[in-house]
DNA sequence: TAGATTGTTAATCGATTAACAATC
DNA sequence: TAGATTGTTAATCGATTAACAATC
């Protein structure tokens, strides 16, 4: 199974896939039409992507549910466990480690960091949390191959460099900020005041009259 | 300015053009190669995208910054100020309520939603949260056209109808669910396992020698 | 004028959609 | 066999990149 070749727009969606497959456990056989409205696409589209994987149906019948999932699960590499550090456990913090969705996905949330003394030490979601200072220390006990910067901006570059100079290669930022990595390492970004920003946008547009 | 033929991918990134720009305020004039870079995009990128909302450079000069950030400001609808009720006071909903990042942009939380009798009633980021029961009086009595929806999955198509039930036309999903709407209503979903997974898959095809 | 940088054009690339032959 | 549905092809659409003429 060699995923080289798969589109990145594929790669973002394969986990919506997962998600409706796990919804419709139980049922042997799925066809693409249901499966593309439970993941919200179309069923066209839903072929198109998995013809990427592989030929993982039956013509004229559907797709099998625990096959299929079993095999987007391989190529999103959910049997191969990674271990997630979290870095900034404020409000957002806490809830990315008190999120119970990660460990179905293969990520196993080893440790928690912060920079402010009052934190540090307290238990968070069972685990204590550490100071940033030993970041490069903790990245190397627990072997995170994951980063998650739930810090303020402008803290989040230096945290940023602190994670991938420790070995960090793949990163997951909640902070309005553009992060400068090193080729190799991957970054994903999440700024919920953008998303609403473009909601904004749409909106003004509808008034517009478009 | 018609903002109407801009397209969907520029539109998502001038959020993050308005916030490169807020952190070279003071500076007169910005080249588009400095804040192509401050925005983590290409320069060529960044001019294409500015293009489409007018032509607001000087050539052999640049852009003014204070002038481009009011322009973009105004396509994005910066200074329309769009209400918006949180439903879900988790932590995660919590973090929202308590992100000061939303004010400058525009949005003003003025309401909080929760089903758990132990947590309606208490004070949340000065606001007093809300029964779910009540939601559509809360969307009518605050005139919010935003919601953001940080209930657990199973809930969130149930709260999503009655967002836009109650005359929402935005949507701010971190449910992992597809979420079905009727036409003119806009959602954005942030899920953050798919973005770890996302992040796995490309750890996995470095591993595998690509 | 000479140098710099935009705005725009054209070429390339990637993603989506539609249609249908293959095949269960 | 007849009906259904996949996997794939081809067409369309949209986004990115590179190059350069326009112009400050």
């Amino acid at each position: 199974m060699s995923t080289a070749q798969v589109p990145g727009a594929t790669v973002a969606r394969l986990p919506g896939y997962l998600h409706a497959l796990e919804a419709v456990r139980g049922t042997g056989v799925v066809t693409s039409e249901e499966l593309a409205r439970a993941a919200g696409v179309s069923p066209a589209q839903l072929r198109k992507d998995l013809s990427f994987l592989g030929s993982y149906g039956r013509r004229g019948v559907g797709y099998d549910v625990a096959h299929l999932e079993r095999q987007i699960g391989a190529v999103l590499g959910v049997q191969t466990r990674r271990t997630v550090v979290i870095v900034g456990i404020g409000y957002l913090g806490h809830a990315l480690a008190s999120y119970g969705g990660f460990a179905e996905r293969g990520f196993d949330v080893a440790a928690l960091v912060d920079a402010d003394p009052q934190v540090v030490g307290t238990r968070v979601a069972g685990l204590v949390v550490e100071p940033v200072d030993a970041l490069a220390q903790v990245v190397a006990r627990t072997g995170a191959t994951v980063g998650v910067i739930a810090v303020p901006a402008p803290y989040a570059q230096d945290v940023c460099d602190g994670l991938v100079g420790a070995g960090v290669t793949g990163l997951l930022t909640f902070a309005p900020r553009a992060l400068r990595v090193p080729d190799g390492v991957t970054v994903r970004a999440v700024d919920v005041a953008s998303e609403l920003q473009i909601l904004a946008f749409h909106d003004a547009r509808r008034h517009e009259g478009v």
